[in-house]
RNA sequence: GCUCCCUUCGUCUAGCGGUCUAGGACGUCGCCCUCUCACGGCGAAAACAGGGGUUCGAGUCCCCUAGGGAGCGCCA
């Protein structure tokens, strides 16, 4: 049988995780885990004007969020700078790397005569046989590899099968910038050689970078790892995802209160599936994931499945874990700090108690924040219009006797409120609707909530009482 | 412009030559449940991009067209 696989996901530290980061981690994660393998994390930090220590901080708090954990240290590959120029010297002392010395200005005079003759861009090549002792004055000279120029590459992916270009097609890349330090592309080839990694699991806009890379393995005589490169996640319009479509980071994700076990399983169904099923725990995602089984077309991502599936983990996470994540959320959203102050122990008991009607019809956190409002609400209740139409005159005098007969209620339970009510409507020959409806206005503040009788029950006696007859005041 | 990749209901997808009058899920619509909103149950509308082949037979294989995406840096 095969070794046991080693992954990593390599994300570059420009700014937060983005959420198809998360998903190409999702995979690796899955990939590696479902094997008894190693998921190693890499942060591609060697462009130093672009890399900063914050973004670092996003992607690792991204994914300890999304509950996918690496193995072993962190590798920062601006590190091994001196081992990547040592891999540089190695291949130009082979004769497979030459010295070009030609500045900036000539390639962009290069490139734009070729665009404008309708030729490709390609480096052309100009210094692979020249002798250096031709080189002007005062340049410093970038290595790059010699690529083959002739016969073709192919790359057996296991996302997109074959794919073979003509080397023709393809050029001499840099290897080795001026100023001596290492480009992406070797950095990675040389990484991933020296940190074992044995399947290659990223984005298809790496896919002509495999072509490129092989190269490079192939002068070094190492082999070429396995790769998969999974399609890219459009927005919802068929674009690929940008700022615009709203949410990039996965912390956005959190912030609109979703779950990550929701989040993960949304993430893997896009462009993986398995039959006919939508619901994997980790435990089955790790067992049934598999490279050859991801679709090659790209996903529109679909906030309305996300959300729907957000509230079925909603609905099956305990009450008591669900108040926690609300605890840990709060940091990260707008009115955090207000309600995060109201939610003492107590506040959190009540929360814990109105939970089981609460989280039938939440889908995201944020809705079940919304949806516990009347819990910690101020008195008197400013009510919606639509809640105020209710509370006409008639529904106000239905309030006052009503408030009567539920003192009666002993000892406070939210059955005991039930039957009260229902007697109540039954000897005033009104549906139930006709007095639930004011009564959940005036307890709540909305139209829409969890059943009265569990709000009443978690409110408790006096309290409820205290704002039936305080709302009817009010409204009066 | 050049290279590579993709194309099944609105969306995510099942389908790996015949069992497809194309299945599931989300969304939408209707009914039921019901103290509201949800949840849940039942049901409906909704797709093989177009055109050529190959084959007894094509959503499934090949080609072309159209549309979409990615790449073409001393960025990663």
């Amino acid at each position: 049988m095969t070794e046991a696989p080693v992954v990593r996901f390599a994300p570059s530290p420009t700014g937060f995780l983005h959420i198809g980061g998360g998903r190409t981690a999702l995979f690796n994660w899955l990939y590696a885990r479902g094997r008894g393998g190693k998921m190693l994390l890499r942060i591609e930090d060697t462009d130093r004007g672009r890399s900063t220590d914050a973004a670092i901080a996003a992607i690792i708090d991204g994914l300890s969020w999304l509950g996918i954990i690496w193995d072993g240290d962190i590798v920062y590959q601006f590190s091994r700078a001196a081992r990547h120029r040592e891999v540089a010297e190695q291949l130009l002392a082979a004769g497979k790397a030459y010295r070009c010395y030609a500045s900036q200005q000539e390639l962009d005079a290069m490139r734009e005569a070729a665009r404008a003759a309708g030729r490709s861009k390609l480096y052309d090549g100009r210094w692979r046989d020249r002798d250096p002792a031709e080189a002007p004055p005062g340049v410093k000279p970038v290595i790059r590899l010699k690529a083959p120029q002739d016969g073709e590459t192919v790359i057996e992916d296991q996302v997109q099968g074959h794919v073979t270009w003509q080397n023709e097609d393809l050029d001499d890349l840099v290897l080795l910038r001026s100023d001596g330090t290492p480009t992406y592309m070797l950095a990675v080839v040389v990484d991933d050689h020296d940190m074992g990694i044995t399947h290659v699991i990223r984005g298809v806009d790496h896919l002509t970078n495999a072509a490129r890379q092989k190269h490079i393995y192939d002068a070094l005589g190492w082999d070429v790892p396995v790769m998969a490169h999974i399609p890219l996640i459009h927005g919802p319009d068929g674009a690929k995802l940008s700022k615009r479509h709203g949410a990039l980071g996965v912390d956005a994700y959190r912030a609109m209160g979703f779950l990550p076990a929701a989040l993960r399983n949304y993430l893997v169904r896009l462009g993986w599936s398995h039959g006919d099923q939508e619901i994997f725990s980790d435990d089955e995602m790790m067992q049934l994931f598999d490279l050859p089984e991801i679709g090659r077309s790209p996903a529109r991502f679909d906030f309305a499945k996300l959300e729907n599936l957000n509230g079925h983990y909603i609905r099956s996470t305990p009450d008591s874990e669900l108040v926690a994540a609300i605890v840990n959320l709060l940091p990260h959203i707008a009115e955090g700090e207000d309600i995060a102050a109201k939610l003492d122990m107590a506040m959190q008991a009540k929360l814990l108690a109105a939970m089981p009607g609460l989280k039938e019809r939440a889908k995201t956190l944020l809705e079940l924040i919304d949806g516990a409002g009347f819990l910690w609400a101020e008195r008197p209740l400013s009510i919606e219009d639509k809640a105020r139409a209710l509370l006409t005159d008639d529904a106000r005098a239905l309030l006052g006797e009503l408030a009567r007969d539920l003192e009666l209620v002993e000892p406070w339970t939210a059955e005991g409120a039930e039957a009260a009510v229902r007697a109540f409507a039954e000897r005033r020959g009104a549906k139930l609707g006709v007095v639930a409806q004011p009564l959940r206005a005036a307890l709540t503040g909305r139209t829409t909530s969890p059943g009265i009788f569990d709000v009443l029950a978690v409110l408790g006696h006096a309290e409820s009482l205290a704002r039936i007859a305080d709302q009817a005041k009010v409204e009066a």
